[in-house]
DNA sequence: ATCCTACATTGGACATTGTCTAAGTCAAGA
DNA sequence: TCTTGACTTAGACAATGTCCAATGTAGGAT
């Protein structure tokens, strides 16, 4: 995640200190954060900064294929910077944590032509639901 | 679905006019209505029925097991009555419409033990997005 | 058939999440 | 350094969903 603010900028981003640290808050592995707690954790770097452009921000980075956005159920959204591994998702039904996965076999193929009513179909997500250890206990 | 009503009362289910209008307006075929889809048409034969018993009434059918809750995305959750038959969804990015779809596979199967992280996995959810042939035109 | 009462419904306030806009601010090229 | 169009901001607004106290009622008991 270290060259993604080159890579932006080579796409004509302009470059802010807002940006710069929603970025780095993304930053990390197996992170998925809401939009909220993104605008907590920027806060503390960038006190002023508002919610309005930690939404652009993440919207923008999601258009430009750099985070996934995963609607795990009908809570808020979460944002996974994971974006260049292909993976899949495994929620806790109960604390909403979420735990990237790599499941085998070819999912599209496992869609039977007459059962795509003419669609085209440009993506297959996966979400597996369970307790996770803590919540089990 | 005709015979829900009796399911429901063999289970000490209270049999309300509102109860059963929202029955009816998801007894149906391909029937994927957002709560307040189903909130408008019961109105049509209720009028005065509450979003508050809309939404109490589809919460304790998914709990019941009798519907099933689909989060396409961040819009309003849809609710689908067809819970007897295992199947998953395809989704228009677009316009929202929403397909069964019944992919072959042991989705379970697919992760491996040591990608479960000690989850107690109980379902399997799949989700394929596309354009439907009316968005795509 | 009537009465009781626990359960269901109602309306509206409230909560959460996300979007939009007008006005001010600033990054970066000239 | 100046200029300008893109960016940010605060807060109003919108969409969806939850909660509560007051009221109504289904269905068993009498």
């Amino acid at each position: 995640m270290s060259d993604l603010l080159e890579r932006l900028r080579g796409r004509g981003w302009r470059l802010t200190a807002q940006r710069r640290v929603v970025a780095e808050v993304l930053d990390g592995d197996h992170v998925h954060y809401t939009a909220d707690e993104v605008h907590a954790l920027a806060a503390e770097r960038l006190p002023e900064i508002s919610r309005a452009t930690v939404y652009n921000t993440l919207g923008e980075l999601v258009t430009l294929g750099e985070v996934i956005e995963v609607s795990t159920d009908g809570r808020a959204k979460r944002y996974d910077p994971n974006a260049h591994h292909a993976h899949q998702h495994l929620v806790c039904a109960r604390c909403g944590t979420i735990r990237d996965v790599h499941p085998s076999g070819d999912l599209l193929a496992d869609l039977p032509t007459q059962e795509r009513y003419g669609f085209a179909i440009s993506a297959v997500e996966v979400t597996y639901r369970g307790l996770c250890p803590d919540c089990a206990a």
